[in-house]
DNA sequence: CATGGGATTGACT
DNA sequence: GTCAATCCCATGC
């Protein structure tokens, strides 16, 4: 039973996933607003801690290239999973962004795990068998222990099967630093994540980086 | 139709 | 530190 809230609407006490409204924003701030929040799928659910913004003016986003049929989720309804297959292994889950027919999303990196840890740690299998902490700690284990797969990509983030509740309680404190595991557009520190927090991908982002508030590199709205 | 490149992970030296 | 696994899709012929 969750505490009742100042929420007019629906149920008492019942928490609404996130709208299109709260992903229709900057890729940047969505990015940093999305930490905190918990991701949802069937019995699992996890505290997202780590993500990453991409724009389709920068080259490491999928969609520089420009509409095509795999990137047409990205264009597409902000609020929407885009879900693809990294390194022919991997799902990796994003949060697309900005309005219909600009190109951005959140690539969620990380989670804090919450709920059916019994469950993902069957998921990961042999590797799920080490520390709690490494059971969400990257984008491609996160799609493991919740179960995520390609077939939800193009779903609403807010009528499932995947949903993002809203953060409960306080903003934590967020740092900056540069993305991972790309070689386009490096440089640019659009990675999130909670300052100190261990369920986190390597490698950890240095303490004492950029508290927040880098404006630098955002992308023009009008471009 | 053939080819090449990943927004990664885990195993191994 | 190095490296292979493995699939979708963009690109070029």
């Amino acid at each position: 039973m969750k505490t009742r809230s100042a929420e007019p609407e629906g149920a008492p006490g019942a928490t609404k996933p996130l709208g299109a409204g709260f992903y229709v924003r900057p890729v940047l701030d969505v990015a940093a607003d999305l930490i905190g929040c918990t991701v949802v799928h069937g019995t699992t659910a996890g505290v997202i801690v780590e993500t990453e913004a991409y724009h389709q003016q920068e080259p490491a986003c999928h969609a520089y290239v420009g509409l095509t049929p795999r990137t047409s989720t990205l264009f597409g309804a902000p609020g929407v999973a885009y879900v693809y297959r990294s390194y022919g292994i991997h799902a990796l889950l994003n949060a697309v962004c900005e309005p219909e027919g600009v190109g951005a999303a959140v690539l969620i990196r990380a989670l804090r795990p919450l709920e059916g840890v019994e469950l993902m740690r069957e998921r990961r299998g042999g590797a799920g068998r080490g520390a709690e902490r490494e059971l969400c700690s990257g984008p491609g284990r996160l799609t493991q222990a919740l179960g995520i797969e390609l077939t939800e990509n193009g779903s609403s983030l807010e009528s499932g099967p995947v949903l993002i509740m809203p953060r409960e309680g306080p903003a934590p404190q967020i740092v900056s630093s540069a993305r991972i595991g790309i070689t386009k557009a490096a440089e640019l520190p659009w990675r999130f994540s909670v300052a100190g927090e261990e369920n986190v991908s390597k490698p950890w982002p240095r303490r004492g980086e950029q508290p927040r508030g880098l404006r630098r590199g955002r992308p023009s709205r009008s471009g």
